[in-house]
DNA sequence: AAAAATATGTCAATAATACTGACGTATTTT
DNA sequence: AAAATACGTCAGTATTATTGACATATTTTT
C-alpha cells in the first residue's frame, strides 16, 4: 500500500470553494518582509560556515555556542552560560560534558563560592573557538567591504536594538 | 550511585599542567566578535516572538518557515521550498503534510507540469503567516526607531552581503 | 513506444537539540 | 539547624533534522 496517492492530482481543490491566496503576501506595507527575510537568509548562511567545520569533529551548533562564550568570558559559571544561551540546564549538560571530556573546556571550583564551576577554555578549546569564528568574521568583512564606518555603526545599533532588554 | 561526583571539587586542574586561558578571547582584533555576537543575540530574540505564538497551536519553527514562504510566493513548488529552506525533502515532508492537513496550505497540480505540486496558502494560512510576522516586524521597527533612511539601507545591504551567492 | 529523467511521496532508522519534572549533593546563607 | 543556592543527574519526550532506499506519476529523450 505504498507509493504516491497524490492528492493534488485527484482533487486540486479538495475542500471545494476553500479560498486560496494566489497573491503575494504584502501585509499592506505594514510588515517589514525585507528585513525579516534578510535576517533569515543571512543567519542561515552565517551559521553554515562553522557547521561545516563542526561536522568533521562530531560537534554541533550547541557545542559551538558553548565553546564560543566560554572563550569570550573565561571563568563564567554554568549559571552564566544558561542565562546567555537561554536554554535549560539539562540541554546544556550533555554538550558541556562532551566538551570537558574532549579537553576543550575545564572546570575549576569557584575560589569564593565553591559550589560554582568556573569554566575555562584549554589551548585546544581556544583554537577551536577561533577556527569557528574565522570564517564567520570573513563573511562579515565581505559584507562590510564597500561600506563606511557609519554604515557599520548602523548595523551594530540595529543588532543591539533587535535584542530583548537585559534583565540584570 | 546517583548524585554529584563533582569533578571540579576533587581536581580543579585535572590534567596537571594543562594550560587554561584566563584571558578573554580577542582574536587579536582580527575577529569581529561584536557582529558575531550581535547576530546571535538578535536572531535568538527575533525568533522568540513567533515561537511563543507557535507553541499555542502545536507548530514549530519549521512550520513557520514553510507557511511564511508559501505566503510570500504562492504557487511555489516543493522543490522551490526545499531550495529556499536548504533542508532535505524528508525533513520538509512531515511539516508540510501537517500544514496541509490542518488547512493552512493547499496543493494544486501544476498546470503545465502535472508532476509539480504548487503550494498556496488558505485564508487561515495567510492569517497565520501575518500573525507570526507582526511581532517580528514590530521588533524591527523598534530597532530602527531613531535611525535614518541611510542607516536602514546599510542594514539591508549588510544582510544581503552576508548571504551566499544565489546559485541560479 | 520504450527508456530515462524529473517531481514528488514514503518508509525506516537515526541524530542533535531541546524540553519538563523530579530528585540528589555540596556549599553557603540565614 | 534550616533554607537557599549551584550544580548534576535520571527518566521520558518532542521537534527538527539527517541518510538511504524505493515507489509513483509524469515529462522528456532516444
Amino acid at each position: 500500500m505504498k507509493g504516491n496517492d497524490n492528492v493534488a492530482r485527484q482533487m486540486p481543490d479538495k475542500h471545494g470553494a476553500e479560498e486560496l491566496h494566489h497573491d503575494v503576501m504584502t501585509g499592506d506595507g505594514r510588515i517589514d518582509f525585507e528585513i525579516i527575510e534578510g535576517l533569515f537568509f543571512a543567519y542561515r548562511d552565517f551559521i553554515s560556515d562553522p557547521d561545516a567545520i563542526l561536522a568533521t569533529s562530531g560537534f554541533g551548533r550547541a557545542h559551538h555556542r558553548v565553546v564560543h562564550f566560554v572563550n569570550r568570558e573565561p571563568g563564567m559559571t554554568v549559571a552564566d552560560l544558561l542565562d546567555t544561551l537561554k536554554i535549560t540546564k539539562q540541554s546544556l549538560a550533555r554538550v558541556l560534558k562532551e566538551l570537558i571530556d574532549s579537553g576543550y573546556i575545564q572546570q575549576v571550583a569557584g575560589p569564593e563560592d565553591r559550589r560554582q564551576r568556573k569554566l575555562y577554555p584549554t589551548r585546544t578549546g581556544r583554537e577551536l573557538a577561533l577556527a569557528l569564528a574565522e570564517p564567520q568574521s570573513r563573511r562579515i568583512a565581505r559584507a562590510f567591504e564597500d561600506m563606511n564606518a557609519g554604515d557599520r555603526r548602523a548595523v551594530v545599533k540595529f543588532l543591539a536594538g533587535m535584542q530583548n532588554a537585559k534583565s540584570d
